[in-house]
Order: structure tokens, then sequence, then C-alpha cells
RNA sequence: CGGGAUGUGGCGCAGUUUGGUUAGCGCGCAGCGUUCGGGACGCUGAGGCCCCGGGUUCAAAUCCCGGCAUCCCGACCA
């Protein structure tokens, strides 16, 4: 592609919305332009990326036996009332009417209809299994969406779901799935790893998210050091061999309880540096709803409550932490002061570090005052252990008790066991071999296309710009030629328009900066741009026969001949010595 | 859902406080000339419903009211 055809406009300015540099830098490459918030246009260049990485998951799925089919984006709302996801969705699905009034909704994901549309055809064991997949426009309306791709209303993906006849068969399923997304992120580039998920209200299901190691992600999760262990923050846990849990009982905390006077110190860190202690000596007592009632959740006062594992602990019942409003609504209980022993407590749930035969020091359940020497069982009960902290680096693992570490990252995959609720709610059930019927077991598998895209931006980037793995670069080469205006501009051009002819007739795919721009704007481009591998003919290296290679990722340089490695040579030859996509794509 | 801001040629902004001729600047764009290996320079030029709708006024980008859009912050560890 000749740049003087090229549909681009780069930006020497950046867009004062961007807040991350993928996003920064795709506005500023001319990928992709934004058109309302969370809704973007992808021009030409973005548009090339987006289909390479449509591609290769393309390639994995068909090699991972998946079908692919397209799906409505527009669905009846009537199907998401039937699975009860319509209100569960809420205002985050976008809406819409036809002129009969009917509802439609804008689809955020497709287990209804391809639920419906396998019950429809497949009735019989034999017929499983199936995994059908698409990759199609998925929309939700963001309460926020920012960080340009990452968090858009408007987003590509690929979700695939599968059929089989029971948990063994989704079993087999789920692992091909989780291989080939392996494959997936692994060619496109990414440092990534695959971390247990939150399994939601449905519970108890097997399920992967797959993260894009990045500082910008809006994701914490949790890895062993030393094993295999990883899993999202939510659904993260330590072993029970933590220290904290073998505390030595200090002689001192024998003492009976006794009340001290903080005055104006509702805070860990003020109650602590007030009576000379560590946090960890605290007992925090946290508020929260349980179906409207009051419970307490205690934690060390160094540590946080994880509130997904809290809401676990109080299952089937609802938890849901204490706001401003609900401390307004029950005026007697003294926020920062409240101990584990308050009365209007009907459920107290712990950690079990709490278990430490020591004394703590926690809220007197009245302001300004604390206790010190509080003892469990003798001064307070616990209803529910469970483990509630939010897991921190250095924690020890629960597998091997190695050094747990806390990185953030991007979620550009999920892997889910859903099970039969699809199945029972929308009618998809099969025959087995002795006329019985069941609920198919079904799984569903996605990834964030588009996001992947900024995620690789944001991994593959430096201060001139982008630098795209080989795999989804818009172009394989970047060839610039400067002709100069001396005596040889003409033969520079010429040499350089066969070089163009030479390097597609290898198979390559090159963008070929021919404006008549000066040379500064031309490299500024090819970095911000950039294509894995830049060629630059001038008329200096003409002279010397030469043509210059500069690999983008490393800044590596090296120089060509023209006549023997370049213009003479066999497709192969040139393919080689250009270093292009197949040295690169593995 | 609260709080804060911003809307002015394609992009980035000034002008608004204190209303007053033809609304400016940088980048980009077009033409001419010079330049030609890391975002060059000169001259000339095109391009603006000043977000939308009301109102005040002799006069509104500027003041008032109401919308819309966009961006940021807060969602909570007691």
């Amino acid at each position: 592609m000749r740049m003087t055809s090229l549909f681009l406009r780069t930006l020497r300015d950046d867009p004062t919305d961007a807040e991350v540099e993928s996003h920064r830098l795709l506005v500023r490459a001319g990928c992709i332009r934004k058109v309302a918030s969370g809704v973007y246009s992808w021009l030409p260049l973005g548009s090339r990326v987006l289909r390479r990485v449509e591609q290769i998951v393309r390639e994995e799925m068909d090699a991972a036996g998946a079908q692919e089919v397209i799906l409505p984006i527009a669905q009846p709302l009537e199907l998401w009332e039937r699975s009860g996801r319509d209100a569960a969705y809420g205002p985050l699905m976008f809406r819409l009417q036809d002129r009969k009034e009917t509802g439609f909704c804008l689809s955020p994901t497709a287990e209804e209809v391809v639920t419906t549309t396998v019950a429809a055809e497949y009735s019989s064991y034999r017929d499983l299994p199936v995994n059908l997949y698409q990759v199609n426009w998925k929309y939700r309306d963001e309460l926020r969406p920012r960080f340009g791709l990452l968090r858009a209303r408007e987003f590509l993906m690929k979700d695939a779901y599968s059929f089989d006849v029971d948990v063994e068969g989704l079993g087999v399923s789920y692992q091909e799935m989780y291989d080939a997304y392996h494959r997936v992120f692994t060619r496109c580039g990414l440092t990534f790893r695959s971390v247990e998920g939150e399994a939601g209200e449905i519970g108890g299901d097997v399920n992967h998210e797959f993260m894009a190691v990045a500082a910008v992600g809006e994701d914490d999760f949790v890895w062993c050091k030393q094993c295999d262990y990883a899993a999202n923050v939510e659904v993260a846990r330590r072993s029970a061999e933590h220290p904290a849990h073998h505390a030595v009982v200090p002689a001192a905390d024998a003492a009976p309880v006794e009340k001290v006077h903080t005055p104006q110190l509702p805070g860990i860190a003020g109650v602590a540096e007030h009576l000379g202690a560590a946090a960890s000596e605290l007992l925090k007592c946290i508020a929260f709803d349980v179906d409207g009632e009051l419970g307490l959740a205690l934690v060390p006062g160094d540590r946080e409550v994880n509130e997904f594992a809290l809401a676990r602990a109080v299952t089937p019942r609802k938890a849901r932490l204490y706001t401003d409003d609900d401390f307004a609504a029950r005026p007697a209980l003294p926020k920062g002061y409240i101990g584990p022993g308050y009365e209007g407590a009907v459920l107290v749930v712990a950690d079990p570090s709490v278990r430490a035969p020591r004394g703590w020091i926690t809220g007197a359940n009245e302001v300004d005052h604390h206790v010190r020497h509080v003892r469990l069982d003798r001064d307070f009960r616990v209803d529910v252990w469970a483990d509630l902290v939010t897991i921190v680096s250095g924690d020890p693992c629960p597998n091997c008790s190695g050094p747990l570490s806390v990185d953030r990252g991007i979620e550009v995959g999920q892997v889910f066991q859903l099970g039969t609720k699809y199945a029972r709610a929308l009618g998809a059930f099969y025959t087995d071999e002795r006329g019985d019927q069941h609920p198919m077991v079904m799984g569903c598998y996605g990834i964030g296309i588009s996001r992947v895209v900024a995620a690789v931006v944001e991994e593959h980037h430096d201060e001139h710009g982008i630098a795209w793995p080989a795999a989804l670069a818009p172009f394989d080469v970047h060839l610039v030629v400067l002709p100069g205006k001396g005596d040889a501009a003409d033969e520079v051009r010429r040499t350089a328009d066969a070089l163009y002819d030479a390097l597609r007739g290898a198979g390559l795919e090159v963008l070929y900066d021919d404006r008549d721009a000066s040379p500064g704007v031309k490299f500024a481009d090819a970095d911000l741009l950039g294509m894995p591998v830049q060629l630059t003919l001038g008329a200096k290296g003409l002279a010397r026969g030469i043509v210059e290679r500069k690999v983008r990722a490393s800044g590596e340089r090296n120089e060509l001949a023209l006549t023997d490695d370049v213009l003479t040579v066999g497709p192969g030859e040139l393919r080689a010595a250009v270093g292009a996509r197949d040295a690169w794509s593995g």
C-alpha cells in the first residue's frame, strides 16, 4: 500500500481524553477514531490489526473443533426474560424497541440465542458434543467508558459455547478451549496468565480468566512464584499455615478488658499510633448488610475484607458492605468504634487469623472509645469462620506456602463451565440411550478481540510509538524512500518502486512511504505506526548499493545489499533477508 | 447515582472575568518558492451554525435560564 493513497492522518498532538498509552497511540497512529463515548471507528490500519487478531482466534477455534456461526446482535428481550438475565443486567444492557414496541437489546453476550438455537436442532446424545463460536460486536452500556478500547461500550468479542452430555464431557471441551486460549494469546505476543476467576452467582463452577499483565489493568490477580497457583484477588486464598494463625499469647493479654479513651480516632492507623500498637494488633470490625440485618466481618487491623469472600461465606444469604446511607439509617451504630460484641449484630463472620488466642484492641461500641485485651470466646463470639482477607503480596500460597505476588492485568479472555442453568431455562434437553431426558451441559468462552488490540499496544510500545508484534502488524514491512532533490532522485524513486514490487512479489505486505515529505516526518511516522521492519532507501544508500533495515522493536539496524540480497534474489531469500513475519511469528 | 470541569475551523488551544468593528494562535490542509537522513522555512490561501434552544441588551463566543454532549473524581476498610 502506497501511503499517498492510504486513508491515514497521524496526529502530532496527543488527544486530550486519552489516559492510557494504548488509547493515545492508537488515535495518534490513525488506527481508531472516537465516534461517541466508548464507541470507535476502526480506520484502515486499525482494521487490519483487528482482522489479524480475529484470524488467529478463528484458526485456533477451528483447530479446537469449534464451528463458526453468526448470531444476531439485536435480540428479543423476551429471551432474556426467560433466562432471568434481563433483570440481572439491568441498565448495563442497551435496549431498544421496534415499531410495534417489542423490546430488543443489543447483545452483550449470546447464551440465550445459542442455547435456543441448539435446542431447536439437536435433541439426541448422538448429536453431542458440539461447540459453536462467533466473532461479533457486543454492547455494554458502561456507566463510565474509559481507557479507549479497554472499557468500551461497543467491542469485538469472540464467544464460543460448548454443549455436552455430562460434566466429564464439559471438562474435555473446557480443556480444549483453555489450551486454545493459551495458543491465541501467545501468538498475539501477550505476556499473560490464566487465573482462577470469580464464579459469580451460579456458584461452584470452574472458570479461568486470562490476564494480560499490565499496570493499567482493572483487575488484580494473585500468583505463586513457586507453583502454578494463580487466581483473581476476588477468589484468591492463602495458606492456613499463616503465622498470624498461631500467634503467641502475650502474658498481659490475660488481663481483663480495659476501655481506653480514643477521641476523634475512628480509623485503624490513628488508634494504633495513639496506643503505640501495630495495626495487626487491632481487630477490624466491618459492618455489612445481610438480608436487611446487621452483620460484622472481623479481620486483623492491617488487612482488608474481600467482599466476594464475604458474600460466599454467608451464601445463600446476600451480603453487602455498609454504605454511608446504611450508617445514616442506623445512627446507634458507632462507625469507627464498632467492636465484635455489638448487640445488634445477627451474624459475625471472621477470618481464621482472628482465631489466634490473643488479646485484641478493638472498638468499644461507643464513640471515642476503644477496648484492649479483648479475647475470642471470653469476650466475643464468631458464628462463621471463613477466609475473608484480601490477599496481598507475600501471603503464603494455599498450595505450596510459597510467597504470593499480586499484579494487575487486563482481562482479555475467560473460560467458564456453565453447567445446566441455561439449558434448563431455555429448554436444551437431549435424550440418552435409554430414552431419558437430560439438560445439556454447557460451557462458554470469550475473548475480547478489540481489547486484545489495546492490550498488545500497552505491552508493545515505546516513547516513539507502537511496535506491533509481527503477527498482528497492519503490514509486514514499512518501506521509506528518501529521494531528495539531487540528480539521483529519480533513480532512488525508481529503485524504491522496484523494491516495493519485489517485496510484494515475495508475498510480503508492504507499507510504502512514497509521500513527498521530509525525512524527519517519514521516520517519525514509521516509528509511530510501528511495522516490525523498516527499510529505508535514500540517495546515499543507493550510491553504495544498499538499503537500510531497522527492526522497530529492538532498534537493531543493518544494511542489505540491493543487488545481491534484495532485488535479484528469489522470494524466499528476500523474505529471509528482510526478516519479516515468518521469522517472527513462530 | 453523587461531585468537579469543558464544549470556539480536521487536531490542540487562546479569547468569556470587565458584552462593542472583519473571532485569533500552533499543528494540519491547498498553491508557489527554498530545503532535503529524525516531525525544516518563507510567502499566499481555503476552512468556523463559537454545542443546541430560549432570554436580557442598541449589541452576546462573552451575561441569565434550560437542554445535550464530552472528560475527570468519588463510590467502601469503619
